[in-house]
DNA sequence: AAACGACCGATTGACAGATA
DNA sequence: TATCTGTCAATCGGTCGTTT
């Protein structure tokens, strides 16, 4: 049928056929019919034909193809946005039928900011995985406003990160309280030197969090800045809690860093800490997952573990 | 630059097997 | 028996490298 044929639904309300729109996904992924047809082996023509019904059916052009030439319509990107989706519903079906009462198993992904250090995660880790060593773990760290959208998006399960305020759809418990608190290097003029007051910081260099702006989770870091007018410059900063521990270190500036990861660089005399010494300010870790979202039985037992040994459990 | 041929990818027609 | 979905073979059209 030629393109210009199909202007009209000539099926109302027929049954789509999941065949079609799983091989729609490999030609889209694959970027070529034939490449589609390998993948699921299946031959050029038989995925040429495929295509040519699911477009049959929706009326309407799906991939803009010739010689040379491939490109997916604006109808195929929503058709190929809608079939990824129920891929993902249909292809969870198969587990959840065969778990079984008392044999946990699958695959977690769990997301986290950089250095999140408490024996509370690691227990609950070491104790998980005795009750249930065929679970599998993938851990990412990135950084928190980009494990909200995950979360949001539903390519993570559960994450332990920091939250400034509540994100509706996502649901939270304080995992950690942690207090952040400013250090400086061993190369700053302030390195050693005991009963120091606000006002002999103020001006130093400073070193911190992407997320420490007016719209990150690292507010309340912003907010003690502007209270205590501190007007140094802000020389180096990164998402990663390392990278800033590590700038501090050298000596670019003073910088906040949470004060039980700072203890041992304190205590190897890496680090010194600088007032205010009652603290920067509180920022928890939060355990937060997609309320709304799916779990397995392996998620939805590790979320359990987690819950159970947060703060405001 | 034009012509040529090899190659690649898509379509079409004929046909076969499975199924309702 | 009609329909659907697959394979095979032939064909078309474009790209690319080589030759003139």
């Amino acid at each position: 049928m030629a393109k210009e044929e199909r202007g009209q639904r000539p099926h109302p309300g027929h049954p789509l056929d999941w065949n079609l729109l799983r091989t729609f996904i490999a030609i889209v992924q694959e970027g070529s019919i034939t490449k589609a047809g390998l993948r699921l082996s299946l031959t050029q023509p038989a995925v040429s034909l495929a295509l040519k019904r699911l477009e049959d059916r929706l009326g309407l052009p799906l991939i803009d193809r010739g010689a040379g030439r491939f490109a997916v319509t604006a109808a195929g990107a929503r058709v190929y946005d809608e079939a990824v989706a129920i891929h993902g519903a249909v292809s969870r079906l198969d587990t959840l039928v065969h778990e079984t009462q008392d044999d946990i198993s699958g695959h977690v992904r769990l997301l986290m900011t950089s250095r999140i250090q408490t024996d509370r995660l690691d227990r609950s880790l070491r104790d998980f995985h005795r009750r249930h060593p065929t679970v599998t773990f993938r851990i990412d760290v990135m950084e928190s406003a980009a494990i909200h959208i995950a979360l949001l998006q539903r390519t993570g399960a559960m994450a332990l990160c920091l939250l400034r305020e509540p994100i509706p759809g996502l649901s939270s418990v304080v995992f950690l309280r942690q207090t952040y608190r400013l250090y400086c290097g061993p190369d700053s003029r302030l390195f050693g030197r005991r009963g120091l007051d606000v006002a002999d910081v103020r001006h130093e260099d400073f070193v911190s969090f992407t997320s420490d702006q007016i719209d990150g989770v690292l507010l309340p870091l912003t907010l003690f800045r502007a209270r205590e007018g501190f007007a140094g410059r802000i020389v180096a900063s990164s998402g990663n809690l390392d990278e800033v521990r590590r700038m501090i270190v050298c000596g670019l500036g003073i910088g906040p860093l949470p004060d039980h990861i700072a203890a041992r660089d304190v205590a190897d005399g890496l680090l010194w800490e600088l007032p205010p010494y009652d603290g920067v300010a509180p920022v928890d870790v939060h355990l937060m997952w997609n309320s709304s979202a799916k779990l397995n039985r392996a998620e939805r037992a590790l979320l359990d573990c987690l819950c159970a040994v947060s703060v405001s459990a």
